[in-house]
DNA sequence: CTGGGTGCAAAGTATTTGCATGAAC
DNA sequence: GTTCATGCAAATACTTTGCACCCAG
């Protein structure tokens, strides 16, 4: 797949820091704004976090970059994938995602409620791998 | 449960404001700063926002309110109770709770990954009976 | 009485907006 | 050339802090 295209389908330009927030993003799964910030600055040192924040919400109100709440913490951004789980470490801050196959869930959910689900947000917190010395 | 009796035991004081934040979120369940302050500034009319702060941060701090935060929108806050999920309905907004019997989730994420999880964060977005026209 | 709470104002942090210039197409 | 993006500054929104006074215990 071609961010470029797939950025001017929605016309949006392909301009180098929008490119490089996805690529950052691609890289490294999961940034907040001061990471972004962050990595963008070292490539055009006069970048302003009002471009960051702009792109930000260009690229999600396509649906394009998907915000992450995390409780206690700031949000995290990343592309846009297949639904998925967020694992939070509480020890790094580090976060995972995993494929869930949550079927009983919603099950569940369609027998004692009378709610349409049509968005999964599931975040779980606890300790990572690397965190359980 | 009293609740005077276990803000003391936490040594915090049971002020008018602090309890009537807390009849207001027992009676609607979920509210956010905005109609909190609404709810209070009736009763207290000199209330400032910095109080209704201080004492959200105050009880969250002793794991008696918590805040959920729900994506695009405004977070909200709940007495603590049993561990549960939320429904969020993308019509009218409404918050409700639902406890489910996440095992099966749980263990698909110890098969999966070598997480070890402490909390689960699950909320649901849709659309709620009322609002299924 | 004593210590913590309230409410005001101010400070701090986070995010958005307006606008002139500049780059993408 | 036209349109949209960038980056600056300013504005707005959100949250916290300091302090004098007040109330719960």
């Amino acid at each position: 797949m071609n961010y470029v295209t797939l950025l001017k389908t929605k016309n949006l330009k392909a301009t180098p820091q929008r490119l490089t927030i996805v690529e950052e993003l691609y890289t490294h799964g999961h940034l907040n704004i001061d990471q972004l910030y962050s990595a963008l600055v070292e490539k055009f040192p006069s970048i302003s976090l009002a471009t960051i924040y702009k792109n930000i919400n260009a690229m999600s109100d396509i649906f394009f970059i998907s915000e992450v709440k995390i409780p206690h913490k700031k949000s995290v951004y990343e592309l846009t994938k297949e639904s998925h789980a967020h694992l939070v470490c509480s020890e790094c801050s580090s976060v995972e995602d995993i494929i869930l196959h949550s079927s009983h869930l919603l099950e569940e959910i369609e027998k004692s409620s009378s709610f349409k689900v049509i968005t999964q947000n599931i975040l779980l917190e606890g300790v990572c791998k690397e965190c359980q010395t």
